[in-house]
DNA sequence: ATGCATGAGGC
DNA sequence: CCTCATGCATA
Protein backbone atom coordinates (compact mmCIF):
# COMPACT_ATOMS: atom_id res chain seq x y z
CA UNK A 1 0.00 0.00 0.00
CA UNK A 2 2.82 2.16 1.09
CA UNK A 3 4.90 1.54 -1.48
CA UNK A 4 3.10 3.45 -4.22
CA UNK A 5 1.81 5.98 -2.10
CA UNK A 6 3.27 8.96 -2.93
CA UNK A 7 6.32 7.78 -4.64
CA UNK A 8 6.57 10.50 -7.77
CA UNK A 9 8.61 9.10 -10.40
CA UNK A 10 12.03 8.12 -10.31
CA UNK A 11 14.36 11.13 -11.04
CA UNK A 12 16.73 10.92 -13.11
CA UNK A 13 19.17 13.70 -12.29
CA UNK A 14 22.21 14.46 -13.39
CA UNK A 15 23.23 11.18 -12.40
CA UNK A 16 21.09 9.55 -14.63
CA UNK A 17 22.21 6.02 -14.60
CA UNK A 18 21.81 4.16 -17.94
CA UNK A 19 21.19 0.60 -17.32
CA UNK A 20 22.04 -0.85 -20.61
CA UNK A 21 21.69 -4.27 -19.05
CA UNK A 22 18.47 -4.78 -21.38
CA UNK A 23 20.48 -7.03 -23.39
CA UNK A 24 20.25 -10.33 -21.35
CA UNK A 25 18.29 -12.39 -23.30
CA UNK A 26 17.73 -15.06 -20.86
CA UNK A 27 14.92 -17.32 -21.31
CA UNK A 28 15.13 -19.44 -23.66
CA UNK A 29 12.31 -21.78 -22.55
CA UNK A 30 11.82 -24.53 -24.62
CA UNK A 31 9.73 -25.59 -23.14
CA UNK A 32 6.09 -24.46 -22.99
CA UNK A 33 3.07 -25.10 -20.69
CA UNK A 34 4.45 -23.91 -17.65
CA UNK A 35 1.41 -22.84 -15.21
CA UNK A 36 -1.36 -20.95 -15.64
CA UNK A 37 -3.57 -18.49 -13.47
CA UNK A 38 -1.90 -18.57 -10.67
CA UNK A 39 -3.75 -16.33 -8.98
CA UNK A 40 -7.52 -16.18 -8.75
CA UNK A 41 -8.29 -16.12 -12.07
CA UNK A 42 -11.77 -15.26 -11.67
CA UNK A 43 -13.78 -15.39 -14.84
CA UNK A 44 -17.67 -14.61 -14.94
CA UNK A 45 -18.30 -18.20 -15.79
CA UNK A 46 -21.93 -17.55 -15.33
CA UNK A 47 -23.69 -20.32 -13.50
CA UNK A 48 -24.79 -21.09 -17.22
CA UNK A 49 -22.58 -24.29 -17.28
CA UNK A 50 -23.48 -26.34 -19.92
CA UNK A 51 -20.46 -25.82 -22.30
CA UNK A 52 -17.97 -28.63 -21.95
CA UNK A 53 -15.45 -26.35 -23.21
CA UNK A 54 -16.94 -23.73 -20.52
CA UNK A 55 -15.77 -20.57 -21.94
CA UNK A 56 -18.84 -18.68 -22.22
CA UNK A 57 -16.56 -15.22 -21.59
CA UNK A 58 -17.47 -11.88 -21.55
CA UNK A 59 -21.31 -12.35 -21.93
CA UNK A 60 -21.35 -9.89 -19.16
CA UNK A 61 -19.82 -7.07 -21.04
CA UNK A 62 -22.35 -4.99 -22.83
CA UNK A 63 -21.08 -2.96 -24.45
CA UNK A 64 -17.37 -4.60 -24.77
CA UNK A 65 -17.78 -6.59 -27.24
CA UNK A 66 -15.31 -5.82 -29.63
CA UNK A 67 -15.92 -9.05 -31.84
CA UNK A 68 -18.36 -7.28 -33.65
CA UNK A 69 -19.06 -3.64 -32.40
CA UNK A 70 -15.78 -2.45 -31.64
CA UNK A 71 -13.87 -3.22 -35.01
CA UNK A 72 -16.69 -1.40 -37.29
CA UNK A 73 -17.16 0.99 -35.01
CA UNK A 74 -13.62 2.41 -35.90
CA UNK A 75 -14.64 4.94 -38.40
CA UNK A 76 -11.54 4.16 -40.31
CA UNK A 77 -8.54 1.47 -39.53
CA UNK A 78 -6.03 3.06 -37.93
CA UNK A 79 -2.89 2.66 -39.83
CA UNK A 80 0.41 1.86 -38.02
CA UNK A 81 2.15 4.73 -36.53
CA UNK A 82 5.85 4.97 -37.09
CA UNK A 83 7.01 7.32 -34.67
CA UNK A 84 6.05 5.61 -31.46
CA UNK A 85 9.31 5.04 -30.52
CA UNK A 86 10.79 8.33 -28.37
CA UNK A 87 14.27 8.07 -29.30
CA UNK A 88 15.39 11.86 -28.77
CA UNK A 89 19.13 10.99 -30.09
CA UNK A 90 19.11 11.46 -33.87
CA UNK A 91 22.87 9.30 -33.61
CA UNK A 92 20.63 6.54 -34.75
CA UNK A 93 19.70 6.69 -38.23
CA UNK A 94 16.78 4.61 -37.52
CA UNK A 95 15.48 4.48 -41.35
CA UNK A 96 11.89 3.14 -41.30
CA UNK A 97 9.27 2.14 -44.28
CA UNK A 98 6.57 4.77 -43.87
CA UNK A 99 4.40 2.14 -44.23
CA UNK A 100 5.37 -0.99 -44.15
CA UNK A 101 2.45 -3.30 -42.92
CA UNK A 102 0.02 -1.37 -44.73
CA UNK A 103 -2.36 -3.92 -45.56
CA UNK A 104 -5.82 -4.15 -45.46
CA UNK A 105 -7.34 -0.70 -45.78
CA UNK A 106 -10.40 -1.44 -43.88
CA UNK A 107 -13.14 -3.87 -44.89
CA UNK A 108 -12.07 -6.26 -42.47
CA UNK A 109 -14.03 -6.40 -39.18
CA UNK A 110 -14.04 -10.38 -39.24
CA UNK A 111 -15.85 -10.59 -35.57
CA UNK A 112 -14.98 -14.03 -36.31
CA UNK A 113 -13.12 -14.36 -32.70
CA UNK A 114 -15.37 -14.87 -30.02
CA UNK A 115 -18.62 -13.92 -31.21
CA UNK A 116 -21.13 -13.68 -27.95
CA UNK A 117 -23.08 -16.58 -27.39
CA UNK A 118 -25.97 -14.55 -28.22
CA UNK A 119 -24.92 -14.41 -31.67
CA UNK A 120 -24.34 -10.95 -32.66
CA UNK A 121 -25.05 -10.08 -36.39
CA UNK A 122 -23.62 -5.83 -36.46
CA UNK A 123 -21.69 -6.28 -39.17
CA UNK A 124 -22.99 -4.64 -42.91
CA UNK A 125 -24.59 -2.31 -40.40
CA UNK A 126 -23.66 0.40 -43.20
CA UNK A 127 -23.99 -1.64 -46.39
CA UNK A 128 -20.58 -2.02 -46.96
CA UNK A 129 -19.62 -4.93 -49.19
CA UNK A 130 -17.81 -7.19 -47.13
CA UNK A 131 -16.54 -10.34 -48.48
CA UNK A 132 -14.22 -12.21 -46.79
CA UNK A 133 -12.45 -14.90 -48.20
CA UNK A 134 -11.97 -17.34 -45.32
CA UNK A 135 -12.85 -20.46 -44.72
CA UNK A 136 -14.27 -21.47 -41.40
CA UNK A 137 -12.28 -24.08 -39.84
CA UNK A 138 -9.16 -24.94 -41.88
CA UNK A 139 -7.67 -22.54 -44.87
CA UNK A 140 -4.80 -23.16 -46.56
CA UNK A 141 -1.99 -22.19 -44.28
CA UNK A 142 0.09 -21.24 -47.02
CA UNK A 143 3.08 -20.29 -45.35
CA UNK A 144 6.52 -22.19 -45.38
CA UNK A 145 6.52 -24.66 -47.29
CA UNK A 146 10.61 -25.10 -48.14
CA UNK A 147 10.90 -28.85 -48.54
CA UNK A 148 10.37 -31.18 -45.56
CA UNK A 149 12.14 -29.34 -42.70
CA UNK A 150 8.32 -28.31 -41.27
CA UNK A 151 7.12 -31.29 -39.09
CA UNK A 152 3.60 -31.77 -39.27
CA UNK A 153 1.51 -29.56 -37.01
CA UNK A 154 -0.10 -30.86 -34.31
CA UNK A 155 -2.98 -30.03 -35.11
CA UNK A 156 -5.46 -32.40 -32.62
CA UNK A 157 -5.39 -30.26 -29.80
CA UNK A 158 -8.08 -30.23 -27.67
CA UNK A 159 -7.48 -26.58 -26.46
CA UNK A 160 -10.57 -25.23 -29.15
CA UNK A 161 -10.84 -21.75 -28.23
CA UNK A 162 -14.17 -19.67 -29.42
CA UNK A 163 -16.37 -22.06 -29.92
CA UNK A 164 -18.52 -20.13 -31.76
CA UNK A 165 -16.45 -19.27 -34.37
CA UNK A 166 -18.84 -17.95 -37.54
CA UNK A 167 -17.64 -18.60 -40.75
CA UNK A 168 -17.64 -15.71 -43.21
CA UNK A 169 -18.84 -18.18 -45.97
CA UNK A 170 -22.20 -17.91 -44.07
CA UNK A 171 -23.04 -14.24 -45.43
CA UNK A 172 -25.57 -14.77 -47.43
CA UNK A 173 -27.14 -11.08 -48.07
CA UNK A 174 -24.90 -9.70 -50.55
CA UNK A 175 -23.50 -12.02 -53.29
CA UNK A 176 -21.90 -14.74 -51.81
CA UNK A 177 -19.09 -16.02 -53.29
CA UNK A 178 -16.38 -17.42 -51.66
CA UNK A 179 -13.13 -17.66 -52.91
CA UNK A 180 -10.74 -19.20 -51.21
CA UNK A 181 -7.82 -17.28 -52.41
CA UNK A 182 -6.28 -15.69 -49.39
CA UNK A 183 -3.16 -16.40 -47.64
CA UNK A 184 -1.78 -13.64 -45.71
CA UNK A 185 -2.66 -10.63 -46.22
CA UNK A 186 -6.36 -10.96 -45.75
CA UNK A 187 -8.00 -11.23 -42.79
CA UNK A 188 -7.06 -14.46 -41.48
CA UNK A 189 -9.87 -16.58 -39.26
CA UNK A 190 -9.37 -17.13 -35.13
CA UNK A 191 -8.18 -20.59 -36.31
CA UNK A 192 -5.93 -19.80 -39.11
CA UNK A 193 -4.32 -17.18 -36.40
CA UNK A 194 -4.26 -19.76 -33.70
CA UNK A 195 -2.46 -22.48 -35.92
CA UNK A 196 -0.33 -19.67 -36.98
CA UNK A 197 0.87 -18.89 -33.21
CA UNK A 198 1.35 -22.54 -32.71
CA UNK A 199 3.60 -23.16 -35.55
CA UNK A 200 5.88 -19.95 -35.05
CA UNK A 201 6.33 -20.38 -31.43
CA UNK A 202 7.27 -23.87 -32.56
CA UNK A 203 9.52 -22.65 -35.52
CA UNK A 204 11.25 -20.29 -33.14
CA UNK A 205 12.30 -22.64 -30.56
CA UNK A 206 13.66 -25.10 -32.74
CA UNK A 207 15.54 -22.19 -34.93
CA UNK A 208 17.06 -21.20 -31.33
CA UNK A 209 15.74 -17.91 -31.16
CA UNK A 210 14.08 -16.45 -27.94
CA UNK A 211 10.93 -14.33 -28.17
CA UNK A 212 13.01 -10.82 -27.89
CA UNK A 213 15.35 -11.51 -30.72
CA UNK A 214 12.27 -12.02 -32.59
CA UNK A 215 11.12 -8.86 -32.03
CA UNK A 216 14.34 -7.28 -32.66
CA UNK A 217 14.81 -8.87 -35.93
CA UNK A 218 11.48 -7.71 -36.50
CA UNK A 219 13.32 -3.98 -36.46
CA UNK A 220 15.78 -4.03 -37.98
CA UNK A 221 14.24 -6.61 -40.89
CA UNK A 222 10.93 -4.53 -41.58
CA UNK A 223 11.99 -1.17 -39.24
CA UNK A 224 9.02 -2.60 -36.36
CA UNK A 225 10.57 -3.03 -33.56
CA UNK A 226 8.79 -5.00 -30.66
CA UNK A 227 9.21 -6.24 -27.09
CA UNK A 228 9.52 -9.90 -25.77
CA UNK A 229 5.95 -8.95 -24.61
CA UNK A 230 4.60 -9.03 -27.36
CA UNK A 231 6.18 -11.66 -29.08
CA UNK A 232 5.25 -13.70 -26.03
CA UNK A 233 1.09 -12.58 -26.20
CA UNK A 234 1.03 -12.96 -30.00
CA UNK A 235 2.25 -16.61 -29.30
CA UNK A 236 -0.80 -16.73 -26.63
CA UNK A 237 -2.95 -15.57 -28.42
CA UNK A 238 -3.25 -12.85 -25.67
CA UNK A 239 -3.94 -9.93 -28.44
CA UNK A 240 -6.84 -8.64 -29.62
CA UNK A 241 -7.97 -9.87 -32.96
CA UNK A 242 -7.05 -7.24 -35.23
CA UNK A 243 -3.56 -6.93 -33.41
CA UNK A 244 -2.83 -10.30 -34.00
CA UNK A 245 -4.18 -9.77 -37.62
CA UNK A 246 -1.48 -7.00 -37.95
CA UNK A 247 1.83 -9.00 -36.19
CA UNK A 248 1.01 -12.21 -38.53
CA UNK A 249 2.50 -10.99 -41.91
CA UNK A 250 5.35 -9.81 -39.99
CA UNK A 251 6.12 -12.39 -37.90
CA UNK A 252 5.63 -14.75 -41.00
CA UNK A 253 7.91 -13.00 -43.44
CA UNK A 254 10.88 -13.45 -40.02
CA UNK A 255 9.99 -16.95 -40.11
CA UNK A 256 10.36 -17.73 -43.92
CA UNK A 257 13.38 -15.54 -43.51
CA UNK A 258 14.73 -17.22 -40.22
CA UNK A 259 14.02 -20.79 -41.67
CA UNK A 260 15.60 -20.03 -44.81
CA UNK A 261 18.76 -18.72 -43.71
CA UNK A 262 20.75 -21.50 -42.18
CA UNK A 263 23.30 -19.89 -39.78
CA UNK A 264 23.10 -16.48 -41.10
CA UNK A 265 24.62 -14.04 -38.83
CA UNK A 266 21.09 -12.78 -37.31
CA UNK A 267 23.08 -9.98 -35.58
CA UNK A 268 20.37 -6.79 -35.12
CA UNK A 269 21.70 -3.47 -33.83
CA UNK A 270 19.92 -2.35 -30.97
CA UNK A 271 18.67 0.25 -30.76
CA UNK A 272 19.35 3.10 -27.91
CA UNK A 273 17.20 1.97 -24.61
CA UNK A 274 15.84 5.50 -23.85
CA UNK A 275 15.76 6.27 -20.47
CA UNK A 276 12.41 7.62 -19.81
CA UNK A 277 10.24 8.27 -16.97
CA UNK A 278 8.27 5.60 -15.71
CA UNK A 279 5.98 5.47 -12.82
CA UNK A 280 7.52 2.44 -10.52
CA UNK A 281 4.82 -0.64 -10.92
CA UNK A 282 2.28 -0.39 -8.27
CA UNK A 283 1.70 -3.97 -6.62
CA UNK A 284 -1.35 -4.13 -5.75
CA UNK A 285 -2.13 -6.74 -2.75
CA UNK A 286 -4.00 -9.75 -3.36
CA UNK A 287 -6.72 -9.13 -0.92
CA UNK A 288 -7.01 -5.53 -2.75
CA UNK A 289 -6.95 -7.34 -5.84
CA UNK A 290 -9.45 -9.19 -4.90
CA UNK A 291 -11.84 -6.41 -3.98
CA UNK A 292 -10.93 -5.03 -7.14
CA UNK A 293 -12.12 -8.10 -8.55
CA UNK A 294 -15.32 -7.90 -6.97
CA UNK A 295 -16.69 -4.59 -8.10
CA UNK A 296 -14.85 -5.50 -11.87
CA UNK A 297 -17.57 -7.94 -11.63
CA UNK A 298 -20.47 -5.52 -10.49
CA UNK A 299 -19.30 -3.09 -12.45
CA UNK A 300 -16.59 -3.22 -15.38
CA UNK A 301 -16.64 0.31 -15.65
CA UNK A 302 -17.36 2.65 -12.91
CA UNK A 303 -17.09 6.34 -13.32
CA UNK A 304 -14.57 8.57 -12.54
CA UNK A 305 -15.91 9.05 -8.67
CA UNK A 306 -16.83 5.89 -8.27
CA UNK A 307 -12.92 5.28 -8.85
CA UNK A 308 -11.96 7.81 -6.11
CA UNK A 309 -14.22 6.70 -3.67
CA UNK A 310 -12.86 3.14 -4.03
CA UNK A 311 -9.39 4.35 -4.53
CA UNK A 312 -10.07 6.16 -1.27
CA UNK A 313 -11.40 3.14 0.55
CA UNK A 314 -8.25 0.78 -0.59
CA UNK A 315 -5.95 3.27 0.05
CA UNK A 316 -4.41 3.95 -3.26
CA UNK A 317 -4.29 6.55 -6.09
CA UNK A 318 -6.89 6.86 -8.24
CA UNK A 319 -4.82 6.81 -11.28
CA UNK A 320 -3.59 3.04 -10.07
CA UNK A 321 -7.51 2.54 -9.77
CA UNK A 322 -8.65 3.60 -13.24
CA UNK A 323 -5.42 1.66 -14.79
CA UNK A 324 -6.45 -1.19 -13.24
CA UNK A 325 -10.16 -1.37 -14.38
CA UNK A 326 -8.53 -0.14 -17.98
CA UNK A 327 -6.27 -2.75 -18.07
CA UNK A 328 -8.58 -5.37 -16.41
CA UNK A 329 -10.90 -4.33 -19.44
CA UNK A 330 -8.71 -5.13 -21.68
CA UNK A 331 -7.93 -8.25 -20.44
CA UNK A 332 -11.40 -9.50 -20.99
CA UNK A 333 -10.96 -8.94 -25.06
CA UNK A 334 -8.38 -10.76 -25.40
CA UNK A 335 -8.48 -13.54 -27.67
CA UNK A 336 -7.71 -16.24 -25.40
CA UNK A 337 -10.67 -16.22 -22.70
CA UNK A 338 -9.31 -17.00 -19.47
CA UNK A 339 -10.00 -20.88 -18.55
CA UNK A 340 -10.85 -21.98 -22.25
CA UNK A 341 -9.73 -25.42 -21.68
CA UNK A 342 -9.37 -26.16 -18.26
CA UNK A 343 -12.04 -24.66 -16.51
CA UNK A 344 -12.21 -24.47 -12.91
CA UNK A 345 -14.69 -23.86 -10.46
CA UNK A 346 -16.03 -20.63 -10.82
CA UNK A 347 -17.09 -18.83 -7.71
CA UNK A 348 -21.03 -18.10 -8.86
CA UNK A 349 -21.11 -14.43 -7.16
CA UNK A 350 -24.49 -13.77 -7.53
CA UNK A 351 -23.67 -10.32 -9.73
CA UNK A 352 -26.53 -7.44 -9.54
CA UNK A 353 -28.77 -7.41 -12.38
CA UNK A 354 -29.39 -3.75 -11.82
CA UNK A 355 -27.50 -2.12 -14.76
CA UNK A 356 -26.34 0.98 -12.44
CA UNK A 357 -23.95 0.07 -9.93
CA UNK A 358 -23.80 3.43 -8.29
CA UNK A 359 -24.25 3.64 -5.06
CA UNK A 360 -23.21 7.30 -4.51
C1' DA B 1 4.57 -14.99 -18.57
C1' DT B 2 2.13 -11.02 -16.73
C1' DG B 3 0.97 -6.93 -14.02
C1' DC B 4 0.85 -2.17 -14.11
C1' DA B 5 1.92 1.80 -17.12
C1' DT B 6 2.32 5.14 -21.12
C1' DG B 7 0.41 7.48 -24.99
C1' DA B 8 -2.04 8.15 -29.24
C1' DG B 9 -6.61 8.63 -30.99
C1' DG B 10 -11.43 9.24 -30.29
C1' DC B 11 -15.58 10.77 -28.40
C1' DC C 1 -12.19 9.43 -19.67
C1' DC C 2 -12.14 5.47 -22.79
C1' DT C 3 -10.06 2.08 -25.96
C1' DC C 4 -6.08 -0.07 -27.94
C1' DA C 5 -1.39 -1.24 -28.97
C1' DT C 6 2.60 -1.91 -26.70
C1' DG C 7 6.38 -2.44 -23.26
C1' DC C 8 9.17 -1.97 -18.79
C1' DA C 9 9.67 -4.27 -14.75
C1' DT C 10 8.77 -8.06 -12.10
C1' DA C 11 7.00 -12.55 -10.12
Amino acid sequence: MATAASNPYSILSSSSLVHADSGVMQQGSPFRNPQKLLQSDYLQGVPSNGHPLGHHWVTSLSDGNPWSTSLSTSPLDQDIKPGREDLQLGAIIHHRSPHVTHHSPHTNHPNAWGASPGHNSSLTSSGQPINVYSQPGFTVSGMLDHGGLTPPPPSGTTQSLHPVLRDATDHGDLGSHHCQDHSDEETPTSDELEQFAKQFKQRRIKLGFTQADVGLALGTLYGNVFSQTTICRFEALQLSFKNMCKLKPLLNKWLEEADSSTGSPTSIDKIAAQGRKRKKRTSIEVSVKGVLETHFLKCPKPAAQEISSLADSLQLEKEVVRVWFCNRRQKEKRMTPPGDTQQHEVYSHSVKTDTSCNEL
